[in-house]
DNA sequence: TCCCAATATTTGCGGCGTCAACTAAAGTCA
DNA sequence: TGACTTTAGTTGACGCCGCAAATATTGGGA
């Protein structure tokens, strides 16, 4: 183990306000959310995902990798919806394994209710915050990012032998793609 | 109520690469953090606030202003530090109502020993897949966005009348610069 | 000094998330 | 076909968080 390679001021500076706009963010939308349609973000977002979806529906695993997310939580949260009407679980035909969320009418009407605030917030708290080279920066810094945290690491530490070989990774562009 | 503006296609790339990789990050460090030192990410960074405060100590209000949490949170985050042993509580001089959270030493041998592995972290998934013109980028953007977020906004909807006057903005200006 | 609005902190309640363990169903291979 | 591994989804246990209400002080007039 080498020394460790501190942060520089200039890091400093883009990790802290990084942070502190991301929390007050995200508790701004969620009350926003919250308080105009009754949805928290996290399930305003699957129904983003299941409403762009072919066929409005999408596997729970696939659900799970959309969201960044992971299976309890999108087990958790589509339980959650389903009380509410807004999704229905559809069992698989071709992998009795499987279940596919499906997003109601209702559902969908109340994503329709619900997105013209939220996306009022977002531009207004992001957007109109940046000029839109600052907006395309941010693109493309953020998709290396998430692009580096989806593969598995080339020079890493010590995980498993080497690469997966299943089509993981490939489901997880196909979902980022849509 | 104007027609709502929907998000272009760019802003659409910044605005879903911005969370994936905000939620694939936060998820990686709090894992690091908990695997390789017991703790959780929130509570690094409230050791982390701690640290850089004069005396090693903050009164519960500023540190939930410096963590950009709020009050409860930091009550319950203060409590939990306070039974492991690495911060205290110590009840203000000049004022009754308060209460100042303390950093001890084993809570600073604690920090010390996880600061290592955590910024390791940091730069994996953040900093080294970014140039130094992308840093510069993140910190001006992000930095504008949570000023915004923290000022009272301007030609905003119906809240208060106007300023509020107290201390509250410089406060947390201070503690931001820290 | 007495009354009342503002501030500091805590806590009851409930929402939401993760990990690890568990069940069921495929897939693989001899 | 039978044994073993992998994958899908769920659930139990537990942790973290926020709002709103409660409690204790403070500060500012009347």
């Amino acid at each position: 183990m080498t020394d460790t390679r501190w942060l520089d001021a200039e890091e400093q500076r883009a990790w802290r306000a990084y942070l502190d706009a991301t929390r007050l963010m995200i508790r701004a939308f969620d009350q926003q959310l919250q308080t105009d349609a009754e949805v928290s973000f996290t399930d305003y977002e699957l129904l983003v995902k299941l409403s762009e979806a072919p066929g409005r529906r999408l596997r729970m695993r696939d659900l799970a990798d959309a969201t960044m997310s992971t299976r309890s939580g999108v087990t958790r949260a589509v339980t959650r919806l389903e009380q509410l009407g807004w999704v229905r679980r559809v069992e698989c035909e071709d992998d009795r394994r499987g279940t596919h969320a499906e997003l109601t009418p209702a559902g969908l009407a109340k994503l329709a209710a619900a997105a013209p605030g939220h996306v009022t917030a977002v531009r207004e708290h992001l957007f109109d915050q940046l000029t839109p080279a600052q907006v395309d920066h941010l693109a493309e810094a953020f998709g290396q990012v998430a692009d580096a945290l989806q593969r598995p690491r080339a020079g890493g530490a010590q995980p498993e032998p080497d690469s997966r070989g299943d089509g993981h990774a490939r489901r997880i562009s196909a979902a980022r793609a849509g």
